[in-house]
DNA sequence: TCTGGGGTCCTAGGACCC
DNA sequence: TCTGGGGTCCTAGGACCC
């Protein structure tokens, strides 16, 4: 048995500790650059405005107060999602973070209602200690588990917001209300082209031949057939696990021709992706980098590309990777283009502790080694960018993202956790 | 005027090998 | 120069997730 503990609206509830007065509010929380909306209170959500909605086009509703717009704080929703874990690692073993406000962990072998009943404390005790509501699904995979975290959410009747799919016919009755698009895994063209063979929703989805299903599908299908027949087959990584690839990228605040300035960007996500493997102790041999030119402006010509240099020996240095994305850089970009956005990515990552060097590789390796140990040491002490090894700053930021909606207070909030104090971010 | 920033997995096809 | 079946590895691209 699985539950998933999915957080309400995250973001909107994280700004809500902080800022109670949103609270019965329409609020939305803008992606970067303000673009568009990457988080809504339910008074939003009730407003009919959609996930992804460009910024612009939420104008006046019928709320005299109107929309209350926020520009994104990662690193405080970092820090929130990294209490309710703490809590969910606490109460039971092998939590799978799936992402900044979902986990999944296993239950134990106890009955239905014990399992309510201990899963609702669990609510309760996160929204006591760390202020944000959480709802809970449990069933025998992970995709049924997921789909009752929704119907947790969103039954008005459900107050503890805990739902169990255990029984057949429970899980039955539920497949059948739920469209065939609300299923885990089950995209845009993946709705698509199961409507057109008949399948509206889920429980049409599991009685489907499962001979046919693959032969029209990937496996991937199969296994969603799978888990919503409650047979466990898909699974998550755990955390601690490296990825397998990172990637760093912004589009820009405007569009920018100048190639120092782009080089800029470039420079800081690459120096940036090399901080992040060393972190996960982790060398990288590919480094990729794209740049492209705006989509929605059909007045400039559109240019896209990306180039990848391979290194000769996997590294988590600064220097080294940023040469390689500044090299890929210069030999994809083209003078008189509008670019809207750059990105790093670097990737065939390896664990630094089981890589074998030729001699001389390894002497170059440790000297980089002490040093970028030495300088984020530094840094960790000192503030992110005491020092730093390249010149980070080409040009003069153009391609530094635009927020404007983001909280100007500045004060330290206690809640009774028992751990460190949250404090607020400064914009 | 204004449309995010990360990630994962799967598949098909080409290169290369025996 | 021709021949076949079968394997592996790599890459690009598509689909999905939050």
């Amino acid at each position: 048995m699985y539950a998933l503990a999915d957080c309400n609206n995250f973001f909107v509830s994280c700004e809500r500790v902080f800022n109670p007065s949103l609270n019965g509010r329409a609020v939305v929380v803008l992606s970067g650059n303000d673009g568009c909306v990457i988080a809504r209170s339910n008074e939003a959500k009730a407003l009919g405005i959609p996930m992804g909605c460009p910024a612009f086009q939420i104008k006046d509703h019928t709320d005299p107060r109107g929309v209350v717009q926020l520009s994104a704080r990662h690193i405080v929703y970092r820090d929130m999602s990294q209490r309710v874990m703490m809590i969910l690692g606490s109460e039971f073993e092998k939590i799978e973070v799936y992402s900044v406000d979902e986990a999944f962990f296993k239950l134990p072998d106890e009955d239905e209602e014990k399992l309510r009943a201990r899963l609702v404390r669990l609510v309760e005790k996160i929204y006591r200690y760390v202020g944000i509501p959480v709802s809970i699904g449990f069933a025998p995979t992970r995709t049924l588990a997921k789909l009752a975290a929704e119907k947790a959410k969103k039954d008005p009747m459900n107050r503890e917001r805990v739902k169990g799919l255990v029984r057949q016919n429970d899980i039955e009755e539920s497949l059948s209300n739920t469209s065939i698009d609300d299923v885990w895994g089950v995209g845009r063209k993946l709705t698509k082209a199961l409507r057109q063979r008949g399948v509206f929703n889920a429980w049409q989805l599991v009685q489907f031949p499962t001979s046919l299903l693959r032969s029209l599908f990937s496996i991937t299908m199969v296994r969603t057939q799978a888990e919503l027949r409650g047979i466990d087959s898909v699974s998550i990584n755990p955390v601690d696990i490296a990825h397998k690839s990172i990637m760093n990228s912004r589009t820009f605040g405007h569009v920018i021709k100048s190639q120092r300035e782009i080089a800029d960007a470039v420079l800081n996500f690459a120096a940036h992706c090399a901080k992040q493997l060393r972190d996960e102790h982790s060398l990288a041999r590919l480094v990729t980098v794209y740049v492209r030119g705006d989509h929605f402006r059909e007045d400039l010509p559109f240019y896209s590309n990306s180039c990848q240099v391979r290194l000769e020996t996997p590294t988590s240095g600064t220097p080294e990777i940023v040469s390689a994305a500044l090299q890929a850089f210069h030999s994809i970009f083209r003078e008189g283009f509008y670019y809207r956005k750059a990105g790093v990515m670097v990737s065939d990552i390896v664990d630094a502790g089981h890589v074998q060097l030729d001699v001389f590789a390894e002497q170059h390796a440790s000297k980089t080694r002490k040093l970028m140990a030495a300088v984020d040491h530094i840094n960790n002490a000192l503030g992110k960018k005491a020092v730093t090894l390249v010149p980070q700053q080409l040009g003069k930021g153009e391609w530094k993202p635009t927020q404007s909606h983001t909280a100007r207070q500045s004060a330290t909030l206690h809640i009774h956790t028992g751990m460190s104090p949250i404090r607020k971010e400064k914009s």
